[in-house]
DNA sequence: GCCAACGTTGGC
DNA sequence: GCCAACGTTGGC
């Protein structure tokens, strides 16, 4: 299971609600780029997580919904993502597409998530300076963070 | 907008 | 292979 995070103003859960699915394109960080194309599989559930906004947290729930591929963005000169480094023979970044699974009836903030750092135990998420927008999370971690859902928001 | 923490780059 | 400089992330 997974936690992959996203700027809502950029790409928020409810953006994924309405294409239903979309190309995970633009992560280029190697760490994460090897969980997608080494760790994921169809079908693993993923953590919606807002970053960079007023009220970070898990939004909502997808699911990994195709195995890796290289992304397309990295090839295109005009594209905010484009890498001249990256050939299509020898692509450098690869994606996966995501699918909506549903929103949270509130967002789990991060500092919920905080509170629960004893349950958790050692989350990427919350440890010190992390920055990783793709990170594994244990089925216990995922449960307990989608268990404090029903907490007041 | 600030800034701490981090990853990457590139000169040597 | 080192490491300083730089760019980015992301909470606040």
């Amino acid at each position: 299971m997974w936690l992959m995070k996203s700027e809502p103003e950029e790409f928020s859960i409810d953006a994924l609600a309405r294409v239903a699915r979309e190309p995970w394109s633009g992560v280029r960080n190697y760490q994460a780029r090897n969980y997608m194309r080494d760790g994921m599989q169809v079908g693993d559930k993923v953590l919606f997580y807002h970053s960079n906004c007023a009220r970070p947290g898990v939004a909502g729930i997808a699911e990994v919904a195709s195995a890796a591929y290289p992304d397309p963005t990295q090839f295109d000169p005009d594209s905010a993502y484009y890498d001249p480094k990256s050939t299509p023979a020898n692509p450098r970044w690869l994606l996966v597409d995501i699918r909506f699974v549903r929103r949270c009836k509130h967002v789990i903030t991060l500092d919920a998530i905080r509170n629960a750092a004893e349950q958790l135990g050692d989350l990427a998420l919350i440890r010190r300076g992390n920055r990783l927008s793709v990170m594994p999370v244990t089925p216990a971690q995922y449960h307990h963070i989608l268990s404090l859902e029903h907490d007041s928001p």
